[in-house]
DNA sequence: CGCAATCTCTGACTCAGGTCAGAGAATTCC
DNA sequence: GGAATTCTCTGACCTGAGTCAGAGATTGCG
């Protein structure tokens, strides 16, 4: 059987054993919607909000929370400021009953993990953890943008704000890539549901070689391996690009970056720029 | 986060996930009930069949069927011999619809994992498998039942036909434990879904001192740790029972049983009965 | 042979989930 | 101040999914 047989059918036994779970302790005699609904109140939550979170169409959400209120779980009031927009909260009755959903849920899979032993649960938990860091590793897109687009500069302030708190010496804004001044090159934005998360870019400094600047993850999306891919996508485009060599300088507190380079082929050359930052440098041939 | 926590987190996010897979590739135009049906029908079932299998209502069945029929995808005639029985088989048109819902399900997979390395791709597959072993494993019940239970004889009959396919010297029925003779002592049924799926008792020979005997597991439970279950499930039966000692004796080809004995803390002793199919005896103290 | 059991079908019904068009209220923009 | 925009609600409507009672056909059993 190949790899995509093997993760249908998992994903059919996977589905059809969790469906089963949760209809346990949802589908008691709460219809599903508004039991989701009651979760994503939570808190308090604006019903634009809560409309856009669920994809709701606005009669339909309109009508479940009528529901709601009638029983007394939900209150909807105008919010102030803006009484166009009104804001649902849970009542007392409303967050004892979401309390007793979670808790069903807690106990039905506490029914799951019974019959195993501590060592077969802590197994099922990591295996679940690693199949859930490569789900979002795969969820992630990588696009080429205009260094000047709003997401590289969101990119490139959240990176300059890093590194400012992990240089001791701190970090200077001059040093990011001023827009628009990329020149023959790819700007590479990382992006997890349409929130960016990353980016990357290289820049030509000659013929055939090249710089690799500004890799950046998000404090969310470490620990994926999304570092690496990035890495690879320049140096797929930078190669088809005719790119020969890549060169990219990092600072020396930056230990899993220099691991990541270290991994990916990268040798350790002598630094070639008088950057502050670039206190290591390393060089790959494509 | 503890473990339970974990749990639910990976579901939420795998369900979610998953979801938005299959409705892209099933929802196109025909519901779900219609294209479950045509996965399930496959080469051709009878309806009660179908019924059991989708857990679906008589009635509800029937307009499915129908349904479909109209649609030139299904045929259904009376089954040959029994015309109560209807049998439903895909037409033409039926078995393309289904082959081309398979491969637009294959596809959607292919794009989900097309982002990851080989590499991730392999370690994906095999932290679903060990999930999918370890849910099995949670999902098999076991119960004590009499000796003389249609599943506990079902059990001995598919252990005995499988010893005398491994011993070189095949197996003599008469060795099994005739029903009603077990005496003071469990017999433990492991059930997946409702079928038996291994077995295994233990017999009290002595105040104190218990054999273990017949464990069993089927071919197709094999491999997710239910044997070691068993035993320890015997173990804790017993052991509430005043046994402090327990005895067993195995075939010296089924390495596997050995290598479970010991890695479950029995030690070899020698033979303590002339069964001609004990000739590796254990021991342990509970 | 006749009666009970088995299997399927039909019609009537319910409910959740969801869409659509338009009305009405509040706010922002010009 | 008036028009355009934003946000929510209402009513009408649709579909899928499922339940239930009973009718009708066929078969097994005494």
């Amino acid at each position: 059987m190949d790899q995509i047989e093997l993760v249908r059918d998992f994903n059919r036994y996977y589905t059809r054993r969790i469906g089963v779970l949760t209809d346990h302790y949802l589908g008691q005699d709460r219809p599903l919607g508004e039991a989701r609904l009651l979760f994503e109140i939570g808190d308090g939550a604006d019903l634009r909000d809560l409309r856009a979170r669920l994809g709701l169409d606005s009669g339909y959400l309109s009508r479940l929370l009528r529901s709601l209120t009638r029983q007394g779980l939900v209150s909807v009031t105008p919010r102030p400021g803006d009484a166009r927009v009104r804001t649902a909260t849970l009542t007392e009755d409303g967050r004892r009953e979401l309390a007793d959903l979670d808790e069903r849920s807690r106990r039905s899979v506490a029914g799951l993990l019974e019959p195993l032993t501590l060592v077969q649960r802590d197994r099922l938990v990591e295996a679940q953890t690693e199949i859930h860091r490569l789900l979002r590793l795969a969820a992630i897109s990588l696009t080429a943008v205009a260094d000047s687009a709003p997401e590289a500069r969101f990119c490139l302030r959240a990176y300059a704000a890093e590194l400012s708190t992990r240089f001791p010496e701190g970090y200077d804004r001059a040093a990011l890539l001023p827009p628009g001044t990329l020149g023959d090159g790819t700007f590479l934005v990382a992006r997890e549901e349409g929130e960016p998360v990353g980016c990357g870019l290289w820049q030509r400094s000659a013929p055939g070689l090249a710089e690799i600047r500004h890799l950046w993850v998000s404090a969310a999306a470490r620990g994926l391996g999304l570092g690496r891919r990035l890495l690879t996508g320049l140096e797929a485009d930078a190669a088809t690009r005719g790119v020969t060599t890549l060169r990219l300088g990092t600072h020396a507190v930056l230990t899993e970056a220099i691991a990541l380079y270290r991994s990916a082929g990268y040798r350790e050359i002598a630094p070639y720029d008088d950057s502050p930052y670039n206190q290591v440098a390393f060089e790959k041939s494509l």
